[in-house]
DNA sequence: AGCCTGTCTTGAACGTGTTCAAAACTCTTT
DNA sequence: AAAGAGTTTTGAACACGTTCAAGACAGGCT
């Protein structure tokens, strides 16, 4: 308990567990993830089935150790360009082409790794509260990109901005998934397009006259971003849910 | 292979296939999808477990099942109100309400429909072709609702708002999938909220001075819309993919 | 040296989704 | 009736993810 630096000399469990992890993204490249099985993984990492266990305490959490070590990755090499560039459309643009080429090899597998994000027990998933350090830890860069950044932005967005394009870069992969076309153009293309909208919209949103707007669409944003969180009761109990639409504060009918 | 009418006087085998869903969608409902074991289901149903699986090729196909049965569900629900109502806004609003309502009694259960939604090989994916008849249903619901609407609205986007109006509600789902608030407030606040919002939009994107910029919205749309599709090659094959990005037609700078 | 308390490793076992060859059934035709 | 051609049903087997009690292997302590 108190003596911390034992295993530290040699740190025997950690250079297997990394042995483990390395086979099995090897074997999740090559085979994809349903073919790769828990007992091939541990056989070719040369331990028995339950010391992967051990280390890895489901199939599952290879993909999330997966995604961290990808995340890691992406950040190192994103290093470079962040010091340079000021400019925020700029930043963006290259971070996300970033992001796809670090996961490059992998597109094949990368599947399975929406079907878990999906999941609402997932630590990737948008809603339910974001106390999972990967998630922070991703949505972390894209608040260095914001910061960094000269372009202002009010501060009630530029707050809300970190997750919003952790979301966007989020469907950009998702994308990427399913892009069978050479070299992935398309997904560099809906990256390109997309990044210019992107900035548009930051650009409109930091006008002075859209200052209403804005604070509706950020209000919508922050109410939708932790689902799971509190039951907030700001109403009676007695309602049914159904029918209580037609009174609104801060709103004026347009069509 | 001639004869048609041989078993469709007692139809045996679908009065076994029903049972067995019957089954299904109620363990669901109590135990949870995981929890429910196929052979749980089986002797549920009172037949082997071999012929569940003469049924339902998988358990996840059980999940489609379940989609498309609440989606017909669903559908008659709409019926009356999709009659009386003209206002689109008010025929989103209320197509919504009660698509929340008819997946009421799963709600604890339905946090897998978005693990296989996620799928990249499930027909609920929004990318990939769209060949599937759950989903091709499913959008044409949305369809309805805005061919019925007395709304106008240019036939661009006309085309293109089913499709955009079923993912948005696929978004809903996920969000309800996550709220845990009494009786599902805060998801139908959301609705009350994006319905306005959406239909705003609507209207904005109508007006004649946005059409280039609803033009270009909406080419992206299309592009997003079925990235397996084919493999377009528009461009010389000699190209990194990393670095062509400041050309661009139909644009000018905003920010 | 011998214990002791942790970490690490093993192999067998369990439960579950899925497959399949063979049996049972049902209706039509001879 | 009997034979034949589907269709439906069965039960056993397989593969894989996961669990767990027990053992092996460290140090550090007396």
């Amino acid at each position: 308990m108190h003596r911390v630096g034992r295993k530290v000399a040699t740190d025997k469990g950690g250079q297997t567990k990394t042995r483990i992890l390395e086979t099995a993204l090897e074997m999740f490249q090559q085979r994809g993830y349903e073919q790769t099985t828990m007992r091939a993984i541990a056989e070719g990492a040369g331990v028995s089935l339950g010391n992967a266990y051990y280390y890895f305490h489901s199939k599952e959490q290879l993909i999330q150790a997966f995604y961290h070590r990808t995340h890691e990755e992406h950040v190192s090499a994103t290093h470079s360009a962040l010091a340079e560039e000021s400019d925020l459309k700029a930043r963006l643009l290259e971070v996300l082409r970033l992001k796809i080429s670090t996961l490059e090899p992998y597109h094949e597998f990368a599947g399975v790794l929406f079907k878990t994000a999906a999941d609402p027990h997932s630590p990737l998933n948008p809603f339910s509260e974001e106390s999972d350090p990967v998630r922070q830890e991703s949505i972390q860069l894209f608040q260095q990109i914001v910061e960094g950044s000269k372009t202002s932005i009010p501060a009630d967005l530029k707050a809300e901005l970190p997750y919003l394009l952790w979301v966007y870069h989020m469907g950009i992969i998702l994308f990427w998934i399913h892009d069978s076309s050479p070299k992935h153009k398309r997904t560099y293309r809906l990256i390109d397009h997309t990044v210019d909208l992107v900035s548009r919209l930051i650009g409109l949103g930091s006008n002075p006259l859209m200052s209403p707007l804005r604070k509706r669409a950020l209000r919508l944003v922050a109410d939708v971003r932790d689902v799971a969180g509190e039951d907030l009761i700001d109403d009676e109990p007695e309602d049914e849910g159904v029918e209580a639409a037609e009174e609104d504060a801060t709103s004026e009918p347009t069509a």
